[in-house]
DNA sequence: AAGCTTATATGATGATCATCATATGGAGTT
DNA sequence: AACTCCATATGATGATCATCATATAAGCTT
């Protein structure tokens, strides 16, 4: 019947925008449930009608919110497949625009320190992502199905973990070391000694 | 000229290594000031005889607070070197044990996540804590200098992103993630394919 | 023993925040 | 044009927290 029905399901897809954004930028206590609605254009006590509690809210981003993100960073390469896919994906992962564009990139390096203290939805919902994008990733690693996981699972904590220590870190090694996780993380996915050349 | 000169100083160390720990376990918001003194067995008041603030707290414990813990987890193999001192690097790193007891733990995958967004001062205590840590271990990589730092670089980005991701992780990738981490990262210290068992 | 020094404790203060009760205002209906 | 929903706004409320001013109390000096 309604032309316009979801307004409201509108509403609740830009508060979760919002907040998938803050969360990556600032952390999950550091955006406020007034902050990340003033970002969505609205005031802090709609809030409610949309979600239970803030923990509501985190939980929901945990799940959905951020398939996005890696659907559009991973969107930039879909025509790839195979090696390339891989390269394109580390490349692209530990480049100098992933490193300063928190808000708007993986939400690994950046908050799964925080998740790793909270209850079981969370952490629940945030395995469930992990599952896709692993599953995605090892359908172009060219080994048996374990095999290409184990090689996923390695080369994403190696990916993660550098960009996170590079977001820290002040000097030189901030390079160095995504330039280092690079090339050992293809070379693992690949099975033999190979470069990336990170952007 | 003072016997009992240093009761102060004594204090201002326990301070720091009570908020050392929770530091580690709750995340530099999630630790309050009063919370910390608490543990010290101090009430909230006195702490601004030791600190200037809880932003000094966080930078000092940054960096120097967390060296006793390398040191006290290194110290437990000290009388090893190279490949032994490497493989149990890696599988104490990558334990259960570790897994389970962040307050006590490295603070790589519980904090860094948190200081990439702090300023200059707290991310620089950081690097200098990093560059500590990664001096001692290229030491026992057989391999010219700078081809050590760069294999350490890429094999702790590995072992800190792994376990961080371990520790939000709900299924059998939380183990499964840490050993192909484990084995990733001391092929790649040791230059050839190998393996570690992870305790 | 009186007085001074200094470390810690007590008890505000003001800010920020999550949450909630209630108000407003506009769209669609009659 | 009056009415009714319903999405959003306004304005508490109570909690937590960092910070600070002031009080206490235990040495040390003389």
């Amino acid at each position: 019947m309604p032309v316009e029905a979801d307004r409201k399901s509108q509403t609740r897809r830009e508060i979760l925008a919002a907040a998938s954004r803050q969360f990556r930028a600032h952390g999950f206590e550091g955006a406020s449930v007034g902050s990340i609605m003033r970002e969505a254009g609205l005031t802090h006590g709609g809030f409610y009608a949309h979600f239970e509690s803030k923990d509501d809210l985190v939980a929901e981003v945990i799940g959905s919110g951020f398939d996005d993100v890696s659907e559009r960073f991973e969107a930039g390469f879909d025509a790839l497949s195979g090696e390339d896919w891989l390269k394109a994906w580390v490349a692209g992962y530990l480049s100098d625009g992933h490193l300063r564009s928190p808000g708007i990139g993986c939400p690994m390096p950046v908050l799964a320190g925080e998740i790793s203290r909270t209850g079981e939805r969370s952490r629940g919902a945030f395995t469930g992502l992990f599952e896709r994008r692993l599953a995605k990733a090892a359908g172009h690693v060219d080994a048996p199905r374990r095999e290409a996981e184990r090689r996923v699972m390695a080369a994403v904590s190696q990916a993660a973990g550098a960009l996170m220590l590079a977001r820290t870190l002040t000097n030189r090694r901030s390079k160095e070391i995504r330039q280092a996780a690079a090339d050992e993380a293809i070379s693992t996915l690949l099975g033999r000694p190979a470069t990336v050349r990170i952007k």
